[in-house]
Order: structure tokens, then C-alpha cells, then sequence
RNA sequence: UAGACAAACCGGGCAAUUGCUUUCCGAUAAAAACGGAAAGAGGAAAGUCCGAACUUCAUAGAACAGGGUGCCGGAUAACAUCCGGGUGUUCCGAUAAUUCGGAACAACUGACAGUGCCACAGAAAAUAUACCGCCUCGACUUUGUCGGGGUAAGGGUGAAAAGGCGAGGUAAGAGCUCACCGCUUCGACAGCAAUGUCGGAGGCAUGGCAAACCACACCCGAAGCAAGGUCAAGUAUAAAGGUCGUUUCUCUUUUGAGAAGCAGAGUUGUUCGCUCGAAUGAUUCCUGAUUGGAAUCGCGAUCUUUGGGUAGACCGCUGGAUCCGAACAGUAAUGCUCGGGCAAGAUAAAUAAUUGCCAUCCCAAUAAACAUUGUUGGGAGAACAGAAUUCGGCUUACAGGUUUGUUCUUAUC
RNA sequence: GCGGCAGUAAUUCAGUGGUAGAAUGCCAGCUUCCCAAGCUGGACGUCGCGGGUUCAAGUCCCGUCUGCCGCU
């Protein structure tokens, strides 16, 4: 298993899976309210993190929805293993799905790699600490 | 030389680390994970504006409706594309010129098949008509007024006024007559043709708008890979068949409610226990009658078979009107022959991120200096934009760069 | 990926090729002790943008931009 990798399994696939992530899912703003993070936690025996990248049509043209899409999974994978760890431990199943709330191309033209990990990781902070139970 | 314009081409490179998708290998019965190797966005991938391939539907053929195209010839699988030619319009330059040269643009068939429109102004906007004017005749109250007739040369209106201009002619005028120009038409010649040149005739008759309806000629069946095909989970569900069941009590006027409980299900493989706990009955027959039993239909559970087919998987899916090079044919578009190459195939959707260096650009300082070049320091390191079945075009967006050509006109030497 | 619709005043919409209109809103005046209502008057337009056809284009044709809807 290498660290860093975002592979097939730890992506969310099912149209199923996206669907109840909506319906039921809560939600979390990053730090500066440019990212948001619907997510769902559950007991099952398979425990991990699976995430997906959803940004809206009217967010901006292909190219830049493709570019953030990279950059957000890009931090993901670099700054998961917290996250992972503490679901393992807890024994929970985490979906996970990040869009856009305050990016668009009008206003971000070219985007910061930093900006966007630091974003990244105060979602990740907040669900982590939701799941092993220290935040209320 | 720079600039401008046109055409063609490129549109970042190298290294390290961390990742993604596909294929192959390790490699097996198969899959997952892991390791290794190879490959992995564009000139517009975009807009979806045209044209095709392909697939399904429909299909005996044709027409109508509807849509598209519209000078001529060629290229092409096809096209609204491309190439060559003609004609016209506009602009620029030269010139004595109506001539010559260059560039750009053109939906560039038909207005005597028909219907329609042409505001305002104007007498009149299409069967010509007579407001002012010009000429003439008559009457009267005779420097004038009224009435009849001739007249499209002049005025005024308009985007547009019934060939233009000059001469003859006339009461005044009029292609009424003539020359030149334009137009229509006939013939000869050149050209495959559009058309052009020359000669003759007509005597001007048919103002504009078909990107108004329309007519004529030619073309088009419809939908689109979310097309379509194969496999196919589901206590999702249709049909057929088999087996079992369709019970008891209490309350309520009824609908119904509650309890027990059979089949069955769940609970760790089995047993016990525990939990949950389906259904609607109707008709006929056997029997003296009740109980009970049987048959048919309905309902419920369960099993088997079959069907369509959702989620999903696979095929379609990338080797093709293909790309590169050379020779030949052609003015060219392009064709043809030979040689070589195989180069994305994702599906909540891969092709990326970070760091360093470089090409390149900007700013400042400094040395030489006509433009400009070198050195040092700092900054940026980019534009438009992301394959989605595949091709041929068109259109639109685009930082910077390379090559070639043109330059009457710009600047510098 | 494919198909369709719209763009006109600040807003919602009309508008046969011939001087761009209505309602609401805005401003001013009248009315009232004051406000509202009412009455009178006024301002407000790159007809999304760029070309073309025409004597003349919001309207016809071509291109382009923006917004909206549908197909699963």
C-alpha cells in the first residue's frame, strides 16, 4: 500500500453512493469558506475514506474545473493520513465530497496550489476530530 | 534593416520527488493488491454552423409538404468547402482618357408566370399622369381672367420620375430624325462553358425589392454512440407449473381493532429456546343434519422453469476517405504509385502536482555606443484553451516565436 | 454528447420593413394640516454585439456573446 496514492478504491464510484451522500450528508466550510465538504459517517467492516471532487458547470470553463479537481485531490492525497488512520481505528466507513463554495473563475483565475492545501487540511481537521469524538 | 500585410509552421525544454489512466510482463484457476516496462490532449480538442461514415427505425415505388443550394468549369465520399476562370461593385494608384494596373468583396437564376410592397414628400411610385411652366384656340368685364386642346424640354419632391448627351426639327415639344454612349436582339469568330471581340438590326418597349410570397433547376427519409448490440444482481417484477396453507378467540352497529397461533422467516452449522408472524373468501358436490371431507376459482407462502429487463459489466471504441517522405500527372485544388510508421481511449470521467535550472520577456544599474550589444541584480516564466463514436470543412478565441513572399505609400541607414 | 427557446426603458412585457410603445417604478407640480390614494406633466433606449440585403432594419439573412430549459 503506498502512502500517498488516490487510487480507483478510494474514490467514490456509485451514483448510489452520491446520491445518499446528498440526501443524508453533513456539511463542513474549510477556514476561508472557499471549499466545502459534505460527508457521511458510518459503521461498516470495510473502514476507510473514499472522497470524490464535484465542481459546479457554473463555476468556471472545463480547463479551470479540471484544474482545482487536480489540485483538491492532489492535497487530499497528501494530507490523508490522519484522517485515514483515525477511521480505521473507529472501525467507520467516511464519504466524503468537495465542492466549491467560494472559488469561481471569474474571481480565481489561476489558482494557488498552497491556498488550496491549506483549505484542504482544515476540512480534513474538522471531520477527524468529528470521528474519534473530541469535537461535540 | 525595421514596420505593415499575406501564407505556412511552432506554440515551451531538462532534471528530481510524489501521483493518475490504459496495455503488457512478473503469473498463476481467477480476482484484488504489489513491482517493472511502454504509451498517454489541440491548433483550435471549443462553438455545434454545414457535409459524410456508422447504427437503429421505416421500406413496393413515387409524389406532395417542409428544408437547403443557385455565374461557369474542375476537385472531392460529400458539402454552404477548396482550386481555376468570367462578370459586377467599391477602394487605391497612374493617366489626356470612357484607358491601364493592383487590392478587397459578392445568396452572382428569374421582376413581360402570377400575387404583393414602395412610408413621408410629390401632379404622378407603374395601365403613366398635367401642379407650376411652355405653345395654341375660344369667350369675356382685354398689361388680365376663365374654359378647351397640344406638350415630359425646364421647375419642384423623393432613395428612385419612364434611356443619357449634342445637333436637327417644331406653334411648343417629343427616338420624331441623326451621330456617339448605354440597352435589347441576330449573326460570325475565340472559348468545354460562363463570357468576350467584331459586324448588323431594333428605336427604347419591361423603375426597384425575390436575404417579400413565389417560379425554375438541382439536392435532402427520420433520429442520433445518452445510436445500437451482448450478458445480467435484486424478498423490483410478468407468465406457467408443483407443494402447503386459507385457523381460533375477544371487542365493535359496520368498516375494523386486539390477542393467540399454523406454514414460513430471522437469530452462528444443528437442536431447543426466543423474536417476527401471511392470506378473503366464494361456488358446487358427498353426508339425514352439524362437524368433517373433496373439486373449481380467488388469495397467501414457498420451490422450479421461462420472459422482458433496471443497477451494473462488456462490445460499439479506435487501423482510418489514416499519418510521414519521395517520384509522376495537373496552372491549382487534388489524384495516383512506391517506401516507411501505428501514435490517448477515460466514463462522478486519466494525461497531474511541487521544487530547481534554462530558453524567452520586463525593470534597474553599469561599460562601449548610430541602431544596439555585453555584464550584474531583481521580477515573471505566461495566450486561448481539455479528447468523450470517428472523419472533411467553416466560424470564433489566442501571449510569444520561426520561415517565406509583397511593399506605390511609413521610419532609419 | 445531443436538441430547443429567449435577449427592447430601472422592472414586466407589446411592437405588419417606414418618427420605438404600454403598465409598474422614478422625478416635479396640484390636492392635504401631514402622509397615502387621486389628477397633471416630465425624464428614462448602443432594441445583447458585429457584419450584410434594402432608399430605409428592433423586424429579413449570416456570424458571435450571454442566459434559460429539455433528453439520462
Amino acid at each position: 500500500m503506498k502512502l500517498f496514492s488516490l487510487s480507483k478504491n478510494e474514490r467514490i464510484k456509485e451514483k448510489k453512493n452520491i446520491q445518499n451522500l446528498i440526501q443524508d450528508g453533513s456539511s463542513v466550510f474549510s477556514s476561508k469558506n472557499s471549499l466545502k465538504a459534505i460527508y457521511l459517517i458510518k459503521d461498516s467492516n470495510e473502514p476507510g475514506v473514499k472522497i470524490a471532487v464535484g465542481i459546479s458547470r457554473k463555476a468556471g470553463k472545463a480547463v479551470w474545473r479540471n484544474r482545482i479537481k487536480r489540485l483538491i485531490k492532489n492535497a487530499y492525497r497528501i494530507n490523508k493520513i490522519p484522517l485515514v488512520n483515525s477511521a480505521k481505528e473507529n472501525k467507520k466507513q467516511i464519504l466524503i465530497l468537495f465542492t466549491s463554495s467560494g472559488y469561481n473563475e471569474l474571481r480565481n483565475k489561476k489558482l494557488d496550489y498552497r491556498e488550496i492545501t491549506e483549505e484542504v487540511k482544515s476540512v480534513l481537521d474538522k471531520i477527524e476530530r468529528k470521528v474519534s469524538g473530541r469535537l461535540k
